[in-house]
DNA sequence: CAAGGTGTTGTCCA
DNA sequence: ATGGACAACACCTT
């Protein structure tokens, strides 16, 4: 479940902890999670030197001194873990990086999720294929119009699609639509540019106060500590039968394309006044 | 205890 | 371009 504020929290202290290490060893007891063979991986890391880490989106990537990239996707729900702040035996952990000032990387993956090693040469991996990151400073509001512009299909399956904006999940969705009052269903062309304006600067709002906290208190850092920002936050979302945190109107669950969704049928009519 | 929901991504299909 | 179904098979709630 982790999502662009839990994914740049872990991207901040990885960069603290790791940036200019050499990884010593590494062990993989799920191969499935890597886009090489185990060997592969090993001969391109142990030896190379981790150069800063960044989050773009949902991925966190830290390219290699030598060439080439590690990138990391957590897919729904892994745990990063230092070594010394492991709670579990290392066995639980699938992904074992050591460096040789003794930290190291250990990840535990729960579904399923990535580790690649990137030859650094570009288009050979998702990444490349993501959108902007949500928080990226280039994203203003006269790019968030342009990159709606032209667009036919429902707003929600477009913000959650990374190609598009990179870095929204299903957990922050909820309450962005429902916070700019705009419906799940609702096609990108009926969409007033007040409300894109409204949508934009809740999508920062809501992202940057989670940041600050240290994203979702469900996910762990990686020191083990939980984040700060409560999903009683929230105004509709993962509330459903309780009252709206706006207007006081019960909060339904309903079918959103794929995914499940939370709106409070006031404040989201599904057709907008004068739509 | 068994069944079902859930978070993410890529691929395939209409 | 758009979305739906699906697979990857852990863990919690019902």
């Amino acid at each position: 479940m982790p999502e662009l504020p839990e994914i740049r929290t872990l991207a901040e202290q990885m960069d603290r902890e790791l940036a200019g290490s050499r990884i010593t060893a590494v062990e993989v007891d799920q191969e499935k999670c890597l886009n090489r063979s185990v060997d592969s991986v090993r001969r391109g890391l142990v030896g190379r030197t981790l150069g800063p880490f960044e989050a773009h989106g949902k991925w966190i990537r830290s390219p290699l001194a030598e060439g080439g990239a590690l990138a990391i996707n957590l897919g729904m729900g892994a745990e990063v873990r230092l070594p010394r702040c492991a709670e579990e035996t290392p066995e639980n952990y699938k992904f074992r990086m050591h460096t040789a000032d003794g930290g190291g990387l250990f990840i535990r993956f729960w579904w399923f999720g990535h580790v690649h090693l990137l030859d650094g040469t570009g288009g050979e991996g998702p990444m490349d294929r993501l959108g902007i990151d949500a928080l990226d400073p280039a994203l203003d509001c006269g790019a968030f119009r342009a990159l709606l512009a032209g667009r036919r299909g429902g707003i929600k399956s477009f913000l959650l699609n990374q190609k598009n904006i990179a870095g929204i999940g299903n957990f922050y969705a909820h309450d962005l639509l429902a916070r700019s009052g705009i419906h799940p269903m609702r096609p990108i062309p009926s969409l007033e540019p007040g409300e894109i304006g409204c949508m934009y600067r809740t999508m920062r709002d809501l992202l940057e106060a989670s940041v600050a906290l240290g994203g979702a208190d469900y996910e762990r850092d990686l020191y083990g500590r939980p984040g700060g920002f409560s999903r009683r936050r929230f105004i509709v979302g993962y509330r459903e039968g309780e009252p709206c945190g706006r207007c006081g109107e019960t909060v339904v669950k309903i079918r959103t394309g794929s995914t499940p969704g939370f709106i409070c049928p006031d404040c989201q009519p599904e057709d907008p006044p004068g739509g």
